[in-house]
DNA sequence: ATGTTATTGGACTCTATTGGTCTTATAAGA
DNA sequence: TCTTATAAGACCAATAGAGTCCAATAACAT
């Protein structure tokens, strides 16, 4: 487990996909049958890859989407903070709610909190470029 | 999000209680009231320690568990595989079940296993006894 | 103007996981 | 045999994840 969601598996996938096409668009329905991504799940995908800034919407015939941003400056932790909000390892580390009732006593979050800081550090020094070249950075 | 979830929280917490008593025991009652946990939960929980071998029961009067290892040879991942299975930072990622229809024109798996495997180190490499002191490794 | 190709956005469903409870059984000491 | 514990199973409610459906809008082509 520990994974991170299938918006984010297809996301990465479909920016991928377009980084290829260079300056074109490709339409959800390209992407969705040349990646075998549910195209009207893809769609939703795409619109809030919109509304981040990562993509650009051309709308009528041979529309479709275009990259807005290089793949060298997206990096993983954007993407999944986007699809899933912050990382957090441990539910207590959020700091707008403290529902933990064991804050006082908890042994773990300030360990906890060094170990996130470790993930998102990983995250954040992987860029989609990383990830199409097969390494990640660190 | 990427949270371990609470059993693991609760279960390392629990541990590192145990560890204080030293060869003492302590009965799942006094740990749920001592680390504010839910007490029928922490008795699951402390089941499935049990099963793994991280504690040893003790019934009857005065009874409860006594830890069986040391916090230096306990680490994350062993505590994190009990209680969520393997880390996969993507589903792909299972050996066992290919379902994902992409596989053949995936670009992400391998990147994605180098992740992984940055992730799982880091886990494998930090000891709950890193953790009572407020430290990771790596 | 009108049809066609696309994106947009909302509501909606289904399923699995998570967090947690309850109850009955069993072990062992006082 | 009473009491203090663990053992193990079924059970339940809430949430998140994955995915669908539909009506609306934008823009281009004829």
């Amino acid at each position: 487990m520990l994974r991170v969601n299938k918006k984010i598996e297809y996301g990465i996938i479909a920016l991928l996909y377009l980084a290829q096409k260079e300056e074109q668009t490709a339409s959800v329905r390209e992407m969705a049958v040349s990646c075998s991504i549910p195209e009207a799940l893809l769609s939703k995908i795409m619109q809030t890859m919109k509304s981040k800034g990562f993509v650009q919407p051309v709308y009528g015939n041979q529309g479709g989407y275009k990259l807005t941003r290089s793949l060298t400056n997206i990096n993983l932790l954007e993407i999944t903070q986007t699809f899933q909000g912050p990382i957090q390892v441990a539910e207590c580390l959020g700091s707008e709610n403290h529902k933990c009732p064991a804050k006082a006593l908890c042994t773990i979050i300030s360990p906890m909190t060094v170990l996130n800081q470790k993930i998102v550090t990983l995250f954040e020094s992987t860029s989609l470029e990383n990830l199409a070249n097969r390494k990640t950075a660190v």
